[in-house]
DNA sequence: GTTAAAGTCTAAAACGTTTTAGAAAAGATT
DNA sequence: AATCTTTTCTAAAACGTTTTAGACTTTAAC
C-alpha cells in the first residue's frame, strides 16, 4: 500500500532548522530576526538572508503561545435580513483593515447570522481567545455588547457611542451635534421656522443623539421640535418610510425643513414631496446625513453631511492598537467633524 | 504610585489549575475532557463540573501548536468599488458559517481592499497560518488563486468551478447547462427560433459556462447563438447593462428570446423592452438567473433559476471538513440543480 | 597587567496543550 | 496462588517560539 502524501506539501522550515544550517543558537536567530540590538549587523544579514531564502516563517501558533496574542481584531458582521454591507461599512472596513495591516495585525470579520445574537458572537470570541479586541459599530443607546465587554475587561473600540453605558470606553464618533447644529443655523438663516425630523429607532444610538442634538440646536434659536413633527420608522422597514414621510408632508402646519438622520431617509422624503406636489427646495428643504453615493443623483441632488467612514476607520484602528499595546492608559475618545455638502436639496423657506 | 491594573481582569483559568484542583494530572484532566474512553466516567463528570464551574477554556494557542491547526477556514471578501455583499453571498456566507460551526471551526472573513489583489491576501492568510483551508467565490476560467492554492497543495473548496485549471480540485456549482438546456427546451417548445445572450466578462467562470451551454443546448435543436446576439457588459460597469441591452432589442431580425446569466442583467433587458414599447412576456421572452430578492417584484415578475446558495454554502461546509480531515482522498465535486423558477417573463413566441 | 565595560552569543525556562508509553491497581482466568 | 486482562491513571515528551539570565570574548581604562 501506498503511503499517503501529506497534506502540505512541503513542510515549513522551524527556527531550530534554521539556526543548525546557520550554525547559530535559537535564541541569536530569533533575537536577529526580531531586530534587538545585541546582535551584530554581520550576523543579523546573514540570518536575513538565510530566512528569506529558505522561506522561513514563523510559527503562528509558537508565537502565539508566548505572545499570548492571536494578532486578529475581531468585528462583527451581521448577514441577516440582507441588510449586508452597504458603500460605507465596506469603506470602513477596508480603513480598519489597513490601519491593521500596518501593524501585522489582521481584521477578522465574525458573521452574525439569523439564529445567532451579537452577543452569542462575541462570547465565542472572546471565550474562544479568537482576537485581543473589538470594534464595534453600529452601536445602541443600551449596547449590551458594550458593557459585556467592559464586564469581561476585554480591549475593544466603537465606531458611535453607547450613551446609556457610563464607565468609560474608547470610541470614534461622527460629531452629530456639530452637524445638526450647522444645519438648524443655516436654515434658520434662510428663514425656516417650522422644522421636523425624520429620524428611525431609538435604540440606535445615531439617531438618539441626532434627535437630542436637533432639539437643543433649535432651543438655540426658540424654537421647539414638535413631537408630531418627529417621525421614527425602523431602519430594517425601508418600505415603511415614504408612509411616515408622507405624514410629515401632511400636518396641518406643513414643516419647511426636514432634516433625517440617514440619506436613505432624505430621499424617501424628497419622493413624498413629488407625490404631493411639493417643489424641492423651493417648498421644502430636506438635509440627509452620511453622503451616500446616490445622494449625488437624486432629484434634486441632496445636501448632506459627510461622514468619512474612512478616516473615522483609521482613527478606530489606530486606537485599538494603543489599547492592545498601552493598557487601559490609552483610553480616548475622537469626535470627527463630518463636512457639510451643501447640494440643491435646501434653501430659503417658502414666503409666508 | 498605584500597579497598572492587568489588562484581562480575572486571568483564564489553565488546565494545570484545573488539575491541582481536582487532584488528577493534567493529561487525566485533558483525556477527560476530550471524551476519551480511558477514563472512567465517574471522574469524566467530575472533571466537567468543575471544569464548567471554574469557566475553564482551553488555550487557543496550545491546541494550535500541538494540533498544528488554527480552527479557521478562510474566505476573502472584495470591498473595493462598492460591490460588496449582496443577498445571496449573505446567505452563501451564512450557511457556511453555521456549517462550519458545527465542527467548532470558525469562518475568517478576510477583506481585499482597493490596494491589494486577491493573491496577496491569499499568500498572506497562507504563509501566516491564518487558516486551515479556503473557501473561493467568484471562481474565473483562468483562476491564478486556484492554481497557487493547488501549487502550494494548500487545502480548498471552490463555489463554482475555474473551467481553465485542468488539475483535480474541490468545487461546489450550479449545473448551468442543465438550466440553460431546460430553458432553450421550454422556449423553442413554445416556438422561440431567434435567441440572444444577455452574458458579461468571460473572465466569470460563469458566464463563460452558460454561454457555453447555451450554445450547446441550441444546438441540439438545430439552432445556432449568432455572435451579434451575445451582449457581454461588464458586471462592474452596471450602467452599460440598459445600453447593451437595447443594442440586442435594436438588431434587424430582433430576438425574441433573451436569456441573461444574471438577474439584473435580465432587469435591464426589462427595462430596455419598456423603452422599446415592447411587451413581455408577448413580444419577448426573458429569463435570467439566480433569483435575487428583487426579481419576485419586478414588471412583469422575472423567470428564473434559483442558485440556492444556502445548500451550496452547506455542501462546500461539509466538504471542506472533511478534506481538512482526510486529506486528499476526501476531494469531490457537487453540481447543484437550479430550480426554475416559472413567473410572468416568458411565453409563447410572437406570431410570425 | 589587572579590572571594567561592552559586545556577542547561548543554555535553560516558559507559554499550555495533546499524545505516547507505561505504571499501578483491580478483577478475571487458569 | 500465580498469571493474564482490563481499567484507570500518570510521567515525560512534543509542538515552536520568545525571554531571562548568564557565559564568553574582545576592547577600553587605569
Amino acid at each position: 500500500m501506498v503511503r499517503e502524501a501529506p497534506v502540505t506539501a512541503r513542510r515549513q522550515m522551524r527556527l531550530k532548522e534554521l539556526a543548525q544550517e546557520l550554525g547559530l543558537s535559537i535564541p541569536t536567530v530569533s533575537r536577529a530576526l526580531g531586530g534587538y540590538s545585541d546582535i551584530s549587523e554581520a550576523t543579523r544579514a546573514r540570518v536575513k538572508e538565510a530566512a528569506e531564502r529558505l522561506g522561513y516563517v514563523p510559527s503562528r501558533a509558537g508565537r502565539m503561545l508566548v505572545s499570548g496574542r492571536s494578532d486578529f481584531i475581531g468585528m462583527l458582521l451581521q448577514v441577516r435580513d440582507h441588510q449586508m454591507l452597504d458603500a460605507s461599512l465596506g469603506e470602513f472596513v477596508a480603513g480598519l483593515s489597513e490601519g491593521f495591516a500596518l501593524e501585522g495585525k489582521d481584521l477578522f470579520i465574525a458573521t452574525v447570522t439569523a439564529s445567532q445574537s451579537d452577543l452569542d458572537v462575541l462570547t465565542h470570541i472572546v471565550d474562544g481567545q479568537r482576537a485581543d479586541a473589538m470594534v464595534l459599530n453600529r452601536t445602541m443607546v443600551n449596547d449590551e455588547r458594550v458593557s459585556y465587554l467592559l464586564d469581561r475587561n476585554f480591549t475593544f473600540v466603537t465606531h458611535g457611542r453607547a450613551s446609556g453605558e457610563k464607565r468609560p470606553y474608547a470610541w470614534v464618533d461622527t460629531d452629530s451635534e456639530g452637524a445638526f447644529a450647522l444645519a438648524v443655523e443655516r436654515l434658520v438663516a434662510l428663514g425656516h421656522r417650522r422644522f421636523a425630523l425624520m429620524g428611525s429607532e431609538e435604540p440606535f444610538n445615531f439617531s438618539h443623539i441626532r434627535r437630542r442634538a436637533m432639539e437643543a440646536a433649535l432651543n438655540e434659536h426658540g424654537l421647539a421640535l414638535l413631537p408630531e413633527r418627529v417621525a421614527a420608522p425602523r431602519l430594517t422597514a425601508p418600505d415603511r418610510f415614504l408612509a411616515e414621510a408622507m405624514r410629515l408632508l401632511s400636518l396641518p402646519e406643513r414643516p419647511t425643513a426636514i432634516l433625517c438622520v440617514t440619506d436613505a431617509l432624505a430621499l424617501a422624503v424628497l419622493e413624498a414631496a413629488r407625490l404631493k406636489g411639493l417643489s424641492v427646495p423651493k417648498d421644502l428643504s430636506v438635509i440627509g446625513f452620511n453622503n451616500i453615493p446616490v445622494a449625488a443623483y437624486s432629484d434634486p441632488p441632496l445636501s448632506t453631511f459627510d461622514q468619512e467612514a474612512q478616516r473615522a476607520a483609521g482613527l478606530v484602528a489606530r486606537m485599538t492598537l494603543e489599547l492592545i499595546e498601552r493598557g487601559p492608559a490609552a483610553l480616548g475618545h475622537h469626535l470627527i467633524k463630518p463636512g457639510f455638502i451643501e447640494r440643491a436639496s435646501h434653501g430659503p423657506a417658502p414666503a409666508g
